[in-house]
DNA sequence: GTCTATAGCGCGATAGAC
DNA sequence: GTCTATCGCGCTATAGAC
């Protein structure tokens, strides 16, 4: 089928504006435009807007984790590994008209507007790429394609914040073409 | 004077609240209780919210700027000088209650609330960091205390997008000491 | 320069018909 | 499941007294 279910609908042009403008940003006015339907159908689906962050961090979290962990376990060198992990977050920028940026990098910046089950969400996807790039980087150790590191979580935090802070940067100055020279620079790093 | 001007009072308090809620989770009627005078009187010195933002991202801007070139043009190694730059970043972190991060990175994530004359201004910021983070490297290489680098912009760029990111990472899990943690591999990677 | 009072609007959310 | 209609609130902003 071509069609695709409302949720769903409504779920993708909730990330699609948060992304580029924020939680406090987008309104179910806003929504309801992008979608096609009125505000009233967006509450039958997701009662308050808490709710529908809920759903969208979880699906977000749970599909992230999943297309690292098809990288983490492929049969590549660690460096690669980690160069496609990079490429999923220089994706998300080149997707759309104006600079998007990581969901959960936008939600950490708005943090005091999510509830606890909200902010629990946001330090699983942290907890979880972490763990997931110190696969990454062990393999990278382990086949020589990186350097050896003292400490793989360190540098895994690290990674994570620059490719979070990368995609911030960028989008306000220059584009794409910047955060791929940033990206470069961190696989360099850690390299040598 | 103990005494301080009510403008400046209003920007602290703005500073302050956008820092841990972002733009759009701040209110004339919340800076009203912080600064203790009714909202009519914030118009008055501010007539509307991007009047505020804009006067408030010029005196971030303007003050950081400064500090900074303290710290470039001080008598010491440029590892050292990076250090202190990257300790900037950590105070914003440390200072406050609940976790705050840059007013800089923060609009960024908000950055579509901004007018053309804000947009400007975080661009200059971001141009101004990276020309400083710039010069402390090549400090750095020439007396030796950091490792030689192909690119000391690319590197900038990394620099500065890690602090961002850094803060947002922390400020969501781990707090200050995981923000030093990724100082420390940072510039451990940077003196390799 | 600060106040009271209020305009005007957009927001999240709900009731009830179809 | 989607709609129309509406509630109640908080927001930015303004008018005008003191």
């Amino acid at each position: 089928m071509g069609t695709t279910d409302t949720k769903t609908r409504i779920l993708d042009a909730a990330q699609c504006l948060i992304q580029s403008r924020g939680i406090n940003g987008m309104s179910y006015q806003d929504l309801s435009e992008s979608v096609g339907i009125r505000k009233a159908s967006i509450h039958h689906h997701f009662p308050s807007k808490l709710d529908m962050l809920n759903a969208l961090l979880q699906r977000y979290q749970h599909e992230f984790a999943d297309t690292v962990d098809a990288i983490v376990q492929s049969k590549i060198t660690g460096k690669s590994k980690l160069k496609r992990y990079c490429a999923l977050f220089q994706g998300t920028l080149a997707t759309g008209e104006d600079g998007k940026t990581c969901l959960c990098g936008m939600m950490i910046a708005e943090i005091a507007s999510l509830d606890d089950s909200g902010v629990q969400k946001i330090r699983q996807f942290v907890r979880t790429n972490t763990q997931q790039i110190v696969a990454m980087i062990e393999s990278g150790m382990a086949d020589g394609s990186l350097a050896t590191q003292k400490s793989p979580k360190a540098v895994a935090e690290l990674v994570l914040a620059t490719l979070e802070g990368g995609l911030m940067v960028a989008r306000s100055s220059g584009g794409p073409q910047q955060f791929d020279s940033i990206v470069n620079q961190l696989i360099s790093l850690l390299t040598r």
